[in-house]
RNA sequence: GUCUCCAUCGUCUAGUGGCCUAGGACACCGGGUUCUCAUCCCGGCAACAUGGGUUCGACUCCCAUUGGAGAUGCCA
């Protein structure tokens, strides 16, 4: 390229939610923009009418403020080059194919819809393409059939001869034969364009310089590069990305959907995960830094991005990775700014522990990977959960029923003694410590016991004592003298 | 069906002809540390789809096969 400014743009489709195929997409335009000290545009694709969704494009807003992926022009920020929003563009588009149709490369169409093909038969055979009855119409009768008011549709005329090559950023050369190529609609019925054709317009007019998108396109954009042709213009830069996949309970591996789980950026954050968390597992779904390193805060992306580290082949949508990172992303966050973001996802609000949450969220912070996770690890402070006493056995403490009941009975009393306003996490500590070195054994033993018989768990967050200080006095020794009579 | 693309551990990936008895990460398994289970640390398991070439030498280049994905809409 020359000197230049890269220009890169998303243009979802407001749908109402935001996969995060998409979002990836617009990450690594985003990414690619920032990298080059250029520019990211959004704009909305909105063409098809019949698919509106009230309040989808705040979605979009919404979700990019989210990620972090901030844009230079767009429909709520402004720019030179707008309307951003394709149905503001509408009068845009029918004089570019009509040019278009001066020059010899579309021509008008007055077929009925074409029915969709049969729902495929035995042997799953589609019927392909347009049968180019309205290819070589009669000039005089186009022009009757117009003037009549006939319903018709723009079509793309394509020569079906010889191939086209293109050169891709990340796939290489792409060959296709013309003859495959089928004469596509660029302005419907409704005189709307298609998106195949305005996607070309306003890329064209915005200045768009590398168009990032999914390799989907990767056998449609000859098309694109033969209306390119047929208008003059040059050609821009084509940055196809892999497809995210997902696995199905089969083990069968397609196109990430729904029930693959939650597949939409708000899903995964409802899901526990932290925006930059999802940000970054998914700028290595596709992309490689080359190193080892797998942390990447948004800020350093941009500078160290690079189309070189884009992958040809599609990548499986790894849900326990991501839980992984995200707990990597929990943990390297402030004990403040931890407890205020998992607080939402406690449950806590408006029960007997929300005062307690202070104490509660530092003993969850470095054990929890999706911050849903909260609400069952923390359910034993409410309730405790039935237990048999097969649980006080455990190796490694050298621990079974009979010690813990040894302890019990000379643990309990201790904790009695202990005066209300003693009861914190170091006095009972002391004491139960104290008991592991008069019997000569590990701090675990009598731990083990405890932690058991007040939780009624073999893994809890924090320690015995650090349960046993929320808990209160009261309660702990409930749940002790409960744990020792059975 | 046709066209296009893809192919390294179960998963995400490094690897651009010799640095590869293929490196890292997740998951899994084992050990260690921490006043305690977890966290953490250390270790282990585990891959170049197959068959032909090219080359002194192929994970890397070429071809075929197989497998996978996408496209084939008046959706985007």
């Amino acid at each position: 390229m020359s000197e230049q400014t890269v220009r890169t743009r998303f243009a979802p489709s407001p749908t109402g939610f935001m996969h995060v195929g998409n979002l990836r997409t617009a990450l690594y335009a985003f990414l690619l923009a920032r990298s080059q000290k250029g520019k990211f545009i959004l704009r909305i694709e909105d063409t098809d009418q019949a698919r509106y969704v009230d309040g989808a494009v705040d979605v979009i807003y919404k979700t990019l403020a989210a990620a972090g992926i901030s844009h230079d022009e767009g429909p709520d920020v402004g720019g030179d080059y707008g309307p951003y929003v394709q149905s503001e563009r509408k009068h845009l588009y029918l004089p570019y194919a009509e040019e278009l149709v001066k020059k010899g490369a579309a021509y008008y169409c007055f077929c009925d819809k074409h029915e969709p093909a049969e729902p495929a038969d035995a042997e799953g055979v589609v019927s392909s393409g347009y049968d180019g009855h309205c290819r070589n119409l009669d000039p005089e009768v186009v022009k009757a059939n117009l003037a009549a008011g006939k319903p018709y549709v723009i079509r793309q005329k394509i020569d079906k001869e010889g191939v086209s090559t293109y050169h891709d950023a990340v796939f290489g050369e792409i060959t296709i034969e013309n003859k495959v190529l089928d004469d596509q609609i660029l302005i419907k019925r409704d005189g709307m364009p298609t998106y195949n054709f305005a996607n070309v317009i306003d890329d064209h007019t915005m200045g768009i310089t590398h168009v990032v998108r999914g390799c989907e396109y990767l056998s449609s954009t000859p098309k694109y590069n033969l209306l390119y042709r047929a208008f003059g213009w040059e050609i821009p830069e084509y940055v196809h990305l892999p497809l995210i996949m997902g696995r199905d309970a089969d083990g069968n591996v397609s196109k990430l959907s729904k029930r693959h789980g939650s597949v939409s950026f708000e899903g995964l954050v409802a899901d526990g995960y932290l925006p930059a968390a999802i940000v970054n597992y998914i700028a290595l779904l596709g992309w490689s830094p080359k190193n080892d390193r797998e942390i990447f805060p948004l800020s350093e992306l941009e500078e160290i991005f690079n189309v070189r580290g884009l992958n040809k082949s599609s990548a499986v949508f790894d849900y326990d990775k991501l839980t992984w990172m995200n707990g990597e992303y929990l943990k390297a966050l402030s004990p403040a700014e931890f407890a205020r973001v998992s607080q939402p996802f406690s449950g806590v609000a408006g029960t007997e522990l929300e005062p307690k949450w202070p104490l509660i969220a530092p003993l969850l912070q470095q054990r929890v990977g999706r911050l849903t996770e909260i609400p069952e690890k923390i359910g034993f402070l409410r309730e405790q959960p039935e237990y048999t006493s097969e649980l006080f056995c455990n190796k490694k403490s050298k621990s079974n029923p009979e010690t813990a009941k040894a302890a019990f009975a000379a643990l309990i009393p201790e904790f009695e003694a202990l005066a209300d306003a003693d009861w914190d996490v170091e006095a009972l500590n002391a004491i139960m410590t104290r008991y592991a070195e008069t019997l000569g054994v590990k701090i675990g033993q009598p731990m083990w016991a405890i932690r058991i018989g007040v939780s009624g768990l073999a893994v809890t967050p924090g320690g015995p004592a650090e349960i046993m200080a929320i808990l209160g006095k009261e309660e702990s020794l409930r749940r002790l003298r409960e744990a020792a009579a059975k």
